[in-house]
RNA sequence: GGAGAGGUGGCUGAGUGGUCUAAAGCGCCGGUCUUGAAAACCGGUGAGGUCGUAAGGCCUCCGUGAGUUCAAAUCUCACCCUCUCCGCCA
């Protein structure tokens, strides 16, 4: 959520980002006269409130009063009387307050974060900028299969019994296919704790409303979610383990000496992919479920750059040790997400598509996420509470992980040379076949 | 699913219609004392909004929302959450 102060500190900001992200700057006016006249009527509520509580204390004075002194009684009566009326005109000048706070809530609840200066402008991923490249593209001189062809022959994927049992966009992984995944999970979790010092987290995979609101996912983008409603209870899965882990300090405030903070957890990932019709529809590429391995910080507001940097190594990382070609993409304005300030995509080299697919997203939204779901910090005792600024990435994907090895690491008969760091977690698991010290899938 | 208890400031916890402007203790911050620290003592100590150059004023917040009343932490209704016991269950 941006801050509405804005609208009198500094204009200016607000126009050039709101411009930068394509929205159209008549939505000002409107937040503009919305927040007028809100000051107007809380100050016309409070001055009332504030005569109404003299009043009252009055009243209570006279009843007192009136046990030694009869005569009182009558000019109390009164008194409560003129009262009355001073209430029922409160009231309803409070229904006009707060339709005028929701109208401007509703408002900035679908206005996207503001970016920052280093982002390049531009409409779409055509204006993304190259920032670095990595590893070395496999030669192959054959033409390389894709996951699904591979992951069939092997058998370790089943895409038809998985439409079988959910439908099309769904997965089902077998056997040592299985097991590959899990140590992918497992391996990038350990990395993360180990060497990267983030705190290993078990969320619920499905949330509240407020949750939703609080990382952005909500109002705006209901319809990529999926929700369930059991009773009257309503609960969404969650699309990624970022929504959970931010919110985990939801309407908090951090006392000192406890930021920055780093969480990383697995989840499955639940998308409705609804407007994705026929893109990415053959493979693991695009699902209506898929694994992921979660980054998420919370920091003081100064460091968060230096953060977003440090993350996206730590992202990247995975990928140095698995021996996947990578590179580096700087999102422009109109391809970034909705709640953050700056994006990098990590994205991998997929020889079938002869492309690389974004496989990481590594974002600091600044503030936005945290003034939606109020979570503040302290930097010294009895210091004014100051809103964090928050970060999220994937490090990675682990459905387009495995993509990634499948494709990469095949041979001309369609096996898979398993990255060595994987041995420790695959070493001994039935379907892998070993010579020297290298894993095979046969 | 059934029965019961309960939600008050950072924490413990008092408060059953009007000096609640929320007691007290702990914690925290500052000070005195001390070579230093601890103890003791003294003072301070929540968040948000709004007006104001400021000092400061005013408003709101006792799980959430609605209601009764001149006046609600306190009374009424609904909901949420926590705990205990029973049932079911991995």
């Amino acid at each position: 959520m941006l801050d509405i102060k804005l609208l009198e500190e500094d204009i200016g900001k607000l126009e050039q980002g709101l411009k930068k992200r394509c929205i159209d700057l008549l939505i000002l006016e409107h937040l503009k006269t919305q927040s007028q006249l809100r000051k107007k009527q809380i100050q016309l509520t409070d001055n009332l409130k504030a005569e109404l509580n003299k009043a009252s204390r009055e009243i209570a004075q006279l009843k007192i009063k009136s046990k030694t002194d009869p005569s009182i009684m009558d000019f109390a009566r009164t008194r409560v009387t003129e009262t009355r009326a001073l209430g029922v005109k409160i009231h309803d000048l409070e229904l006009e307050l707060q339709a005028t706070e929701n109208k401007l809530r509703e408002v900035l609840l679908e206005l996207p974060n503001l970016p920052n200066a280093s982002v390049p402008e531009g409409g779409d991923s055509s204006f993304n900028v190259e920032i670095k490249k990595w590893g070395e593209l496999p030669k192959f001189s054959f033409t390389p299969k894709d996951h699904v062809d591979i992951g069939e022959r092997l058998e370790i994927l089943d895409f038809e019994r998985a439409g079988k049992l959910s439908g099309s966009r769904f997965s089902l992984y077998l056997g040592a296919g299985a097991a590959l995944e899990r140590a992918l999970i497992q391996f990038m979790l350990d990395l993360h704790t180990r060497e990267h010092g983030y705190q290993e987290i078990i969320p619920p995979f499905m949330v509240n409303r407020e949750t939703m609101t609080g990382t952005g996912n909500l109002p705006k983008f209901e319809a990529d979610l999926f929700k369930t409603q059991v009773a009257d209870r309503e609960l969404f899965l969650i699309p990624t383990a970022e929504v959970p882990l931010t919110n985990i300090y939801r309407e908090s405030i951090i006392e000192p000496g406890r930021l920055p903070i780093y969480f990383t957890a697995y989840s499955p990932c639940f998308r409705s992919e609804a407007g994705s019709y026929g893109k990415d529809v053959r493979g693991l590429i695009r699902l209506h479920q898929f694994q992921k391995v979660e980054l998420v910080k919370i920091v003081e507001p100064e460091k968060s750059y230096g953060e977003l940097e440090k993350m996206t190594q730590n992202a990247e990382k995975v990928l140095q040790l698995l021996g996947l070609p990578y590179r580096i993409v700087l999102l422009c304005s109109g391809d970034m997400g909705f709640a953050a300030a700056k994006t990098y995509d990590i994205e991998v080299w997929l020889p079938s598509q002869n492309a690389y697919r974004e496989i990481s997203s590594c974002s600091n939204c600044e503030d936005f996420q945290a003034r939606r779901a109020d979570i503040r910090y302290r930097h010294i005792a009895q210091a004014k509470p100051r809103f964090v600024h928050t970060l999220n990435g994937s490090g990675l994907a682990v459905g387009r992980a495995f993509v990634a090895v499948l494709e990469n690491f095949q041979n001309e008969n369609g096996e898979i040379a398993i990255p060595k760091i994987l041995n420790r977690y695959l070493d001994g698991s039935p379907g892998f076949i070993k010579e020297g010290d290298q894993l095979w899938l046969k």
